[in-house]
DNA sequence: GATATTTCCGTTACCGTGCACGGAATTTTT
DNA sequence: AAAAATTCCGTGCACGGTAACGGAAATATC
């Protein structure tokens, strides 16, 4: 029997036995508020090193009164959309950080104006959080608020796009974006060549810079070119808030290039192409999208889609607010800042359990 | 902006001065030790139900001096074995699980006798734990085992393999091993058909009943039936410590099916193999296997194995603590007992960042 | 009705930390 | 050297719950 047993822990009583001083002065040595002199200073100290004193979380919660907050930035997310995903994260993460005296406040913006990401990130300092969680979509504006951020000391984190600011985030959470596309090109031909592929994008008028959808068709064409190079890749454009439209371009497409036979989008939307998909189904046609959204899923179990390569944006999200928590609570930073999470493939037989 | 804020909790003093009483018997009342009369007891409890009072787990955990001690029982594992992620699992939840007061101790058993699971069971009584946390490899000495977990009164949580006890488990966390071996079959003929395929499978004089590797054989034979009725399913038996036996046999299976194109196996050592096909590599072959073991991982990695399914044994080990922790802790139950956990699919383009 | 039992309940001392308050010790000023 | 200003530090209560202890109230015994 391996017993994983609990260490007998010191106490600031304990400390202030040894040191001959009052647990008042431990106590301001520890938050480090000052008021002691050097020499009381360093006899604590030494005491800390030597015993290695933690904490007691539970008194420590108990005495404490006050409630810290942790802002989130995101996309304002559409019903059913990928940062709606990344809602729940939130709603889950906050659950299991209240218990620590967190809260956490949700601030959403257009993603594609950055004038609206200005206006939330004021309303944010002006709210004076304890730590930030941001999705970041414009480069330049990110980078300011993420300066004052810095100059106010308050610890932030990114999810879903990484974006190195000089003073430092905490933690980043997210894909690699180029492997992605790299993984989701192997799993489309599945070790065969193919002739032609597909490509559905998504047009708009962007005022947005960093886009992940870019890197994954990188990702894509790369191991195009390394693994199937007589292979040739076509675009299609359709435009998202027109299903008719979709339709007409796809069924466009299929007429003049009827030999296709894989379809990939490097966005969430891959649900948009199914309704035409479903109308005027092609045999063998192998299709792949990102993310796990419900209508994504429908399509994954009804077969239409073959498999989705799952960010998870609700775990990033969950895992970027603990670990803001964990900083604000125990002062533990994470081992390793940036962390690729993993890419998760659903196929019609394994999504069930998920 | 929306806030998920803290709302604000009753306590038993609040409780003592609405009723009249005082906490002391507010006390009595919450944690059903008597010495309260009907009237007093009932009054405590209208403005318990009235109110919503949730006592504050941190002046309870601080208050209350006593740890508690959850048992894990476990095949003996062989260092990088599947058993051997599951210890590492339990070591992760040990940590997290601290705060909480609740100290981990592991037993391990020979899996292939149940004499040495008896053993164990008894040694685990003895140390009265306050819950059990079971792999259960012998169907007829577990229930033995339960129902006297039962009768103390005593919460167990099965991982691995489920077992339905009369007196009932607090959860099971595992995955669905028929689906596995069906998702299996999916994944390895990507659509295509095949002439023939390979079952690898080890041979052992085996006292343990329930083996999911059986279930898994089946769901791949149903699927078989079903979208490649032609496919010939020929099987192979090696014997697990001996390798140079291992080669030989596969050198003779080759040279009597050379067409042979796709191998699985449905237990976590397709490691074993695959010192022969680096060997002997056969252009084309696709093969896969179970569980994300360093061996399996690094096969995956240099591209012989194509794909491993992973049911990340840590972590439903990591689950069944959480749960029975909660339990023991905040005296929560799952929403759901039975948890079949999600079927990870891994290649080597996603492997890394796991 | 006095005494012995039993039932019931209030008091109190913790658990370990946070923090305000007031005062002692030291340094600066005059 | 005395007074004023700082610096430094100890005391004590609060946080919410646990549980032992002893005594008051209610009931039983003779």
């Amino acid at each position: 029997m391996t017993k994983f047993a609990i260490v007998e822990k010191i106490t600031i009583n304990d400390i202030a036995r040894l040191t001959g001083l009052s647990k008042g002065t431990v106590d301001r040595v520890l938050h480090n508020r000052g008021e002691v002199s050097k020499k009381s200073y360093e006899k604590v100290m030494s005491v800390i090193r030597e015993k290695g004193y933690e904490p007691n979380l539970y008194a420590s919660l108990l005495a404490r009164t006050s409630h810290r907050t942790i802002a989130i930035l995101l996309p304002k997310p559409l019903p059913g959309s990928y940062w709606d995903l990344a809602i729940s994260g939130v709603e889950k993460a906050t659950e299991d950080e209240r218990q620590f005296g967190i809260e956490t406040a949700l601030f959403t913006y257009d993603e594609f104006r950055a004038d609206s990401f200005r206006d939330v990130c004021t309303r944010v300092l002006e709210s004076k959080p304890s730590g930030v969680v941001i999705a970041p979509m414009f480069q330049y504006e990110t980078q300011v608020f993420v300066q004052e951020l810095g100059a106010r000391q308050i610890p932030y984190v990114f999810v879903d796009t990484k974006l190195d600011s000089p003073d430092g985030h905490l933690a980043f959470f997210g894909i690699p974006s180029y492997k992605s596309g790299y993984l989701c090109a192997d799993m489309l031909l599945q070790g065969d060549k193919a002739k032609e592929v597909l490509i559905v994008r998504i047009m708009r008028d962007k005022e947005r810079q960093s886009d992940p959808t870019v890197l994954r068709r990188a990702g894509f064409q790369d191991y195009m070119r390394e693994n199937n190079p007589g292979c040739t890749i076509r675009s299609l454009f359709i435009n998202p808030t027109d299903a008719e439209a979709t339709d007409e371009a796809l069924s466009a497409f299929f007429e003049e290039f009827p030999k296709v036979r894989h379809i990939v989008m490097f966005n969430s939307r891959i649900h948009l192409i199914v309704p035409y998909l479903e109308r005027y189904p092609i045999p063998g046609m192998r299709i792949i999208g990102f993310d796990n959204l419900e209508a994504n899923i429908r399509a994954l179990k009804n077969g239409t889609v073959s498999m989705l390569i799952a960010q998870h944006p609700e775990k990033q999200v969950q895992e970027a607010i603990r670990t803001l928590s964990e900083f604000l609570v125990f002062q533990r930073k994470p081992e390793t800042p940036d962390n690729h999470m993993h890419m998760d493939l659903l196929t019609r037989y394994n999504v069930e359990d998920y």
